[in-house]
DNA sequence: AACCTAGTCAACCGCTTCATT
DNA sequence: TAATGAAGCGGTTGACTAGGT
């Protein structure tokens, strides 16, 4: 199994994105959708790797992605998932469609593991919870037999399967839940994508998120760049003539940058509004978990299918 | 004003997994 | 089945900023 050339380490860019480059990749992304990685670099003349170009587009431009401070709730559900999966920060994401797993991983490793080193140990005392769960719990478990393992598991699952639907149930406003949760009972309804928004700024469709500040030096940084080359950003099923994917001539990306600006923005916020591309698709795992049987609370339903899920996924 | 320190987060690196031949 | 290449993932780094001295 050799290691993948990811790209030349001659005439590759590296550090921070710049709008031309953006531009260039979203460009591309939107012709022909996510995907194919390996080629964009060649398509575009982007002197980027496969690697970094996937990367811009899953941590940053994707259209979606919610940015800024985490709410409460999204904070429990890291924690509680966290415990359940470990450090699986895309699994995690994927719980969280509007955050990315890069964000996730930085916000665990910044803010949560330090908030429960206070909780569990009170202020002052240092301890690294994350070493902690490497090596303890979940590995001694494991060394068990498969039925202790899953009777700890289970009795996890239940606290975070109370939690994380007391979680989503209170946040009233989460569009995502309320809009699955009609679906469930409506399946045929089209929903209405001006039904519900978690945009704060209409004008853009653009989640600019609480308390975010950005940095005004840096591009990176920069939400206003990323809503303007997002703007008018649509599901519109991407040209299959993938052979002709060269976004290199300027006549091409002004046309691209018109496209953005007229035709597209209409349906901005329907993709902000259904994040994650996964407008009207199936349930996730967890959400059928948190809905199909009615909860299964306090009913004590067996969790056995999870469990055997989760360990087999081991 | 200058320096230091800690926090944040975008981006990179290298390994693993998956898909294809 | 094995070999190969591409994509995905998690850990880590480093640039940048804000706040403190």
């Amino acid at each position: 199994m050799g290691r993948s050339p990811c790209c030349e380490k001659t005439s590759v860019k590296k550090g921070p994105w710049t709008p031309e480059e953006d531009i260039l990749l979203v460009s591309y992304i939107q012709k022909h959708g996510p995907g194919n990685w390996r080629s964009i670099p060649a398509s575009t003349g982007l002197l980027r790797c496969s690697k970094s170009c996937r990367l811009r587009w899953a941590n940053y431009l994707r259209p979606g992605i919610k940015r800024g401070s985490f709410t409460q709730d999204e904070e429990n559900i890291i924690i509680h998932l966290q415990e359940l999966l470990g450090n699986r920060w895309a699994a995690i994401a994927s719980y969280l469609p509007q955050r990315t797993d890069n964000d996730i991983k930085n916000y665990w490793n910044t803010h949560l593991k330090k908030k429960l080193r206070r909780l569990q140990f009170g202020p002052g005392m240092e301890f690294d919870r994350s070493e902690d769960l490497r090596t303890t719990p979940r590995p001694q478990s494991m060394s068990n037999s498969k039925g202790q393992w899953e009777r700890k598991l289970q009795t996890d699952i239940h606290k975070a399967k109370q939690d994380l639907y007391e979680a989503l149930s209170l946040d009233k406003s989460n569009p995502l839940f309320t809009q699955r949760i009609s679906k469930l009972k409506a399946p045929a309804v089209a929903s209405d994508p001006s039904s519900n928004s978690t945009c704060s700024d209409p004008s853009s469709g653009m989640e600019t998120g609480g308390g975010y500040q950005p940095s005004s030096s840096t591009y990176a940084s920069s939400i206003h760049n990323i809503e303007k080359l997002l703007q008018g950003w649509t599901k519109t099923p991407y040209s299959s003539s993938s052979s002709s994917n060269t976004v290199s001539s300027q006549k091409d990306l002004t046309e691209t940058q018109h496209e953005f600006q007229d035709k597209r923005k209409p349906n901005m916020q329907e993709m902000m509004i259904h994040p994650s591309q996964e407008i009207g698709g199936p349930l996730s795992f967890l959400e059928k978990w948190l809905l199909d049987d009615n909860y299964g609370l306090a009913q004590g339903s067996d969790d056995y299918d999870l469990v055997s899920t989760i360990y087999d996924s081991r």
